[in-house]
DNA sequence: TCTGGGGTCCTAGGACCC
DNA sequence: TCTGGGGTCCTAGGACCC
């Protein structure tokens, strides 16, 4: 059996948690409602009655409930809760899946000797993270990850739901579309176009039906999930990890020196992301979306390693040229490194020498700057350009 | 009132190799 | 004389999730 465990309006529970002032008020973290392009990151229940949900416009939020709450959020805060948590979910089973901020899976095979039969266990959970730290969770039980997922979702917040082996079928084929995890507006779409409404209709479909519209995956996908199976992308976990940093622009950005400032600020992020988390990559992409929001991107591997910001920022520069319509207002700019690795490239160190003293030097800096309470050295050309490229102050 | 930021996985086509 | 089949790596773009 698997738990799945939600932490209720993770961000704002925290705020609440952290300033009893909030509590039972409607608390929006998210952008800034009084600046451009800010959205609801997470809202607490109070501000859900109002209508207002995640991916909100901010503004949007602020015109529905003029008088909530509205923070920034605290991540690092966010983090040290969240680790909280996860350390009282280890104390449960050997095997945690973590798989955001706020959510993971519990494998409980094996943990009846201990606390006992499966739902009675997701109580004692339930309880021991409200009295270890303050926090509600939702909890799902189930025979497989995937529904253990749905149930979790079913009674929240502060809810339990617990999906008894053998009634997987009927419990997906009892839902809505919309409550297939990993179904979004466009496969919905598309599944409506094709005479399927509901998640019924698809476990009436063949595999071999949805394969040819939806292709093998996707269609094996969709299949398995209505009849409540485990869909295997769920469980099989690759490392194919990523770092990246992107920011949207309060105005459309069209002067390259502008631009150009603004490619250094996310090199240094990637840079310091990198080298702080201890990654290795030779993979650099760049992302562009315009003022009328169509995004275009690209992407290089490189021979060796991209470890210093200097190969950084050249790469990035030249990917962006290539890229930019020229003239074009720029909303969102980001840079990221893909097939990160922690082990360097060997072939890097031979071509290495002509940068050692530079790269020493931001390694350097990249350590003091990872040092708390420290003033930060940051670029001078960085420095002066924040009013124009940044949000907050 | 236009639509954040950080990710993962999948597909399709091209280049290249044996 | 237009030419197989298998495999891997790379790139661009799309869909989705929290």
């Amino acid at each position: 059996m698997f738990l799945h465990v939600d932490l209720d309006a993770f961000f704002a529970s925290v705020e609440q948690l952290d300033f009893p002032q909030y509590r039972g008020k409607p608390v929006i973290v998210g952008g800034d409602p009084n600046a451009r392009r800010g959205v609801v990151s997470t809202c607490s229940y109070e501000a859900r009655k109002f209508g207002i949900h995640s991916a909100m416009s901010s503004a949007q939020a602020k015109l529905l409930c003029p008088n909530g709450i509205f923070l920034k959020g605290r991540m690092e805060r966010y983090h040290e809760k969240s680790q909280e948590v996860m350390k009282i979910f280890d104390e449960f089973s050997p095997d945690v899946q973590q798989i955001s901020i706020d959510e993971a899976f519990i494998d409980l095979t094996g943990t009846e000797r201990l606390f006992g039969p499966a739902d009675q266990t997701a109580r004692l959970l339930k309880t021991q993270v409200k009295e270890k730290t303050g926090l509600t969770v939702s909890v799902g039980l189930a025979s497989n990850k995937y529904v253990a997922k749905i149930a979790s979702g079913i009674l929240k917040p502060d809810g339990f739901f617990f999906v008894k082996p053998g009634t997987e079928a009927d419990f997906m084929q009892s839902l809505p579309l919309d409550k297939l995890w990993g179904v979004g507006s466009k496969t919905i779409e598309k599944l409506k176009n094709i005479g399927l409404f509901s998640i019924k209709e698809i476990s009436n479909t063949s595999e071999t039906a949805l394969q040819r519209v939806f292709g093998i995956s996707c269609g094996t996908f969709l299949y398995n999930a209505s009849h409540g199976r485990a869909a295997e992308s769920f469980d099989a976990r690759t490392q194919n990890h990523s770092i990246s940093a992107e920011r949207t622009y309060p105005y459309d950005l069209t002067d390259s020196y502008i631009i150009e400032t603004a490619l250094m600020q996310l090199c240094e992020e990637v840079r310091f992301r990198l080298e702080t988390e201890g990654y290795y990559s030779k993979t650099v992409h760049i992302k562009i979306r315009y003022g009328d929001f169509s995004t275009t991107g690209t992407q290089k591997t490189f021979q060796n390693d991209i470890d210093s910001f200097e190969n950084l920022f050249k790469a990035v520069k030249d990917l962006f040229y290539s890229k930019w319509h020229n003239g074009y207002g720029i909303r969102l700019l980001g840079v990221g490194m893909q097939n990160c690795s922690t082990t360097p490239d060997s072939q890097g160190e031979l071509f290495a020498f002509d940068n050692e003293n530079l790269r020493k030097l931001e390694k350097t800096i990249i350590n003091h700057n990872s040092k708390k309470n420290v003033p930060k050295i940051q670029k001078a050309r960085l420095l002066s350009s924040n009013s124009t490229l940044k949000f907050e102050d």
